[in-house]
DNA sequence: GTGAAAGCGCTAACAC
DNA sequence: GTGTTAGCGCTTTCAC
């Protein structure tokens, strides 16, 4: 593999030169310009990004840590982190934590290693001292993990007043809400409390059941379904995740219930798998891809020192189906 | 930060002590050792991996190109890939190529620019000829890239042959087989000329359909299947992946038309969002998760010039469902 | 406008 | 067994 300082013999020029004439669209004479480039193309010359990172200590790469990517909610999350860092000239590590011990300690671990330039994490952290004195570029996805960490996330409390809204719309009396586990410090457990007081101001019963930490397989929602259907046999309305919601519908199929005639469904998230069953599913839309956006952008400006006046925190909406 | 030779200076001892302290358990008197260790914690050294990647010339990383990781058989994919690779002591860069002009290009700088040690391409390129003189560790997915491009795959002649006989065993006569673009040089095109052979060997009609290239969403394929139901109305089976024939069920109840009784399904792929519905699809099931470590395995190999005798293509099982 | 040279942080071969 | 040192490939400051 050729480098620098070959191409520099080639050309006849030093490797400085050579260095700024690739690097500054302005630099040198449009001689010295012709010869580095000949030289470049004769010796099928490609910068080492590797000497670069170091000459400049810097990466042009963030992390992204995510429990998993097989969920449709992470997938559309790390797919539009993914496209919007691209596109502001950041490459994406990808970290999946839900199946490795401790994979989340290995990659703040990089993070303080300079591996990367910053990172962004969307896990549902437990440990959360990981990141109390960690002097580097970390945006919280959704999630509170330390005072001076900042967090992007959606406008949970609207999003379980939509929710409410559409249950009462239909004459709810009897709500159950499935939250993720509880011990987790997320901005999300908002949806199930706002939700909540807007359905006992108006005299409804509402009960909240909890999937385990980390549960976010769909044999895992059937589960917690079957026992919601048999503890709760007069419930005529759920709330949860889309996947939980999915599970729902399947088993209230099995028991010959209804939907949306006898219960109501609201799947809060939004996401593809909302539409892809033979009855698509109502459902509070998080803008996943705005929000991946803002993130993106606001981790870029914590890397580079930018300030900017971006909001923190994007509305969801009302997606109709035919489950509400 | 605190650099090596801080440390070195702290400990008394010269920097490649230090280094040799850190990397090789079994370097050094205790006494040599324990002083490292010791100015190592109070100077909260930790080693950069830029400068490490510069010496040791490599990254410990590899590129992962599909189109999207938000569809359910690359979600799976990039998660099986991420994990494998994890273990096997790489990291991951993700790389999205669906929304990008010229990312796959892009991308293929990145490796030329020993940005990551290898790839594993996973994207429906177009431009084969990119890979052509690359002198690096390619590694394809499912996919021909070139002849010296090694390539792991799913056996789809036998998934082919496993869709034909669960169409046969409830009697279809007319199939349609919905493909991906034709233009795509694939092993999975491979399913369906199976399914086919052995349909016509028992005297079905069989027809192809396409999708156009880089499709991959939910709406697309609804629109396909809408197709399909007018223009071949006494088709009784049909092949196709997840997306297209959960698709397929959602336009077949909008019509009234029951499955399986008057129409049998059959999902290739059998990711979860075959079991998500409310009627869980038939499917030939991928071995997504064994074709990842698979891949990620002969990733490393490549990259380390290690030889082994893993196989190149994984076979497929029927998953049971209530569509076929 | 161009070249020389220092330095980014680390590893490992080679002296001692 | 430990220290010295020459790189790894690049960027950029500073003389000329």
């Amino acid at each position: 593999m050729a480098t620098i300082k070959e191409v520099a013999r080639e050309a006849g020029v030093s490797v400085g030169t050579v260095s700024m004439v690739l690097n500054h669209a302005d630099y040198g004479s449009a001689a010295i310009r012709a010869k580095v480039e000949a030289a470049v193309a004769k010796m099928h010359y490609v910068p080492s990004e590797i000497g670069r990172n170091l000459s400049l200590q810097r990466t042009q790469m963030v992390g992204i840590i995510v429990p998993t990517v097989a969920h449709p909610f992470f997938a559309e999350l790390v797919e539009g982190l993914e496209e919007s860092l691209f596109h502001l000239g950041y490459k994406t590590m990808l970290c999946c934590t839900q199946k490795k011990e401790n994979a989340e300690h290995t990659f703040v671990t990089m993070l303080k290693r300079r591996t990367m330039d910053g990172i962004i994490m969307g896990a549902h952290s437990l440990d959360v001292s990981l990141y109390e004195n960690l002097n580097r570029p970390v945006l919280a996805f959704d999630r509170y993990l330390s005072d001076n960490i900042p967090i992007v996330h959606c406008d949970h409390q609207l999003g379980g007043q939509l929710a409410a809204e559409a249950f009462l719309q239909h004459d709810c009396h009897h709500i159950v809400q499935i939250a993720g586990a509880q011990i987790v410090r997320t901005p999300a457990h908002g949806y199930h409390q706002a939700c909540n007081e807007v359905m006992q101001a108006h005299g409804a019963q509402t009960d909240l059941v909890s999937l385990p930490w980390n549960e976010f397989s769909f044999a895992g929602a059937l589960q917690l379904a079957r026992e919601i259907f048999t503890r709760y046999p007069d419930v005529d309305g759920i709330l949860g995740a889309d996947m939980s919601i999915a599970a729902c519908l399947q088993v209230a199929g099995e028991r010959g219930i209804r939907v949306p005639e006898a219960l109501r469904l609201v799947a809060y998230d939004g996401t593809f798998m909302t539409q892809t069953g033979s009855q698509p599913l109502t459902a509070v839309r998080q803008p996943i891809e705005e929000l991946a956006e803002l993130a993106a952008a606001k981790m870029v400006h914590m890397i580079t020192g930018e300030q900017d006046t971006l909001p923190w925190v994007l509305p969801p909406h009302l997606l109709p189906g035919r489950t509400c």
